[in-house]
DNA sequence: CGCGACGTTGATTTGCCTCAACGATTGTGG
DNA sequence: CCACAATCGTTGAGGCAAATCAACGTCGCG
């Protein structure tokens, strides 16, 4: 990890967490709530989507084991939300609450850090994705899922890669069986 | 500002800054160079984008003054970049080397904060924006564009802000002109 | 002045969407 | 343990938003 910390440190830290279960398609987060917590999965996966005006869904992130996730937007000015978070599979998290994030911050000013760097890396992955959407056909916003994220086709059903990429099922359907070829 | 400083501290920060002037079309940044800090505007406006295989350009971010803009994947890794940064009016900016950064968060932590904060932001109008690119029409887009950025819509050429929100400059004007009763 | 960037407009094409129908799989309750 | 609903992927016909290509007028600038 980015910082290195000493046993109370860590201990300080780790008094702050609270453990959480969550069941396949239950919600962690949605439209309208107050984000008061990030998300750290340990296990199972997570995804933050919008829901558009006509009813779709668009996936901002899936969180498998080791990454954080939450409403970034509401976490920061405490308003209400614009995403969801729900359980693709039965996960475990840990809690970490915004109120005690700053306690944290002011007693061992070591963790400004850690999410400094943790923010700018994932900065650094939305404007690359962004990049990716504007200029990348389809297809290769597909292969770029692929390759960034091998451990997730396998668990993913179809429909969120989808909603990730930004096609519909259906034409992801069809890219997919008239790639391979046909006999 | 996110933090607040003594005197000293000030005087600290200030004495890392280096003040530059760069002419419009000038380049601060070309795909392949290593980016070594970031830049902050002080009068003019600045852009990054990247070019992509057909020669098309897409723009990240506009830096009008009170910006920050560098290319975050390289300041992050210190390897080559992907993206150009040019003025598109002359412009003052004030640079701030990475490395200076560095011990200027170690002599004073607060800064580690300022940053976090920063890029927390810029995180989250990053997803912000990713979402709408997912969900919304070119005009919607364009629409969200100029309430966002009231002050750029006059002073940009209309193809920089075509190449902003991920449409052909063609596609840009016929919009805007049938948007437009006709007689 | 003349060149190059920009915006405009039209004709045509295309990548992706919409809607609808259908089989396969899953899971759930009786 | 089976019946049924729900979800998912597939396929096809047709439609539309936006891209492509090309031509042209305008303006600012060297």
């Amino acid at each position: 990890m980015h910082i290195s910390l000493t046993t109370e440190e860590e201990a300080y830290f780790a008094s702050f967490l609270q453990y959480k279960n969550i069941r396949r398609k239950q919600f962690l987060f949605q439209e309208g709530d107050v984000n008061k917590f990030q998300a750290f999965v340990i296990e199972g996966c997570l995804r933050s989507y919008s829901i558009d005006r006509s009813g779709f869904e668009h996936v901002l992130q899936f969180a498998p084991p080791g990454w954080w996730i939450g409403d970034m937007q509401s976490i920061i000015t405490q308003q209400p939300g614009t995403l969801y978070i729900d359980a693709i599979d039965d996960t475990a998290i840990i809690l970490l609450f915004k109120s005690d994030l700053e306690k944290i911050y002011t007693a061992v000013p070591k963790f400004e850090r850690f999410f400094r760097i943790l923010a700018e890396n994932a900065l650094a992955t939305y404007q690359h994705r962004l990049i990716g959407n504007l200029s990348l056909s389809a297809k290769e916003r597909y292969e770029n899922f692929c390759r960034l994220y091998p451990s997730l086709i396998q668990c993913l059903p179809q429909k969120q890669i989808a909603a990730y990429i930004g096609v519909t099922p259906e034409f992801l359907s069809k890219m997919l069986n008239q790639g391979t070829a046909k006999k």
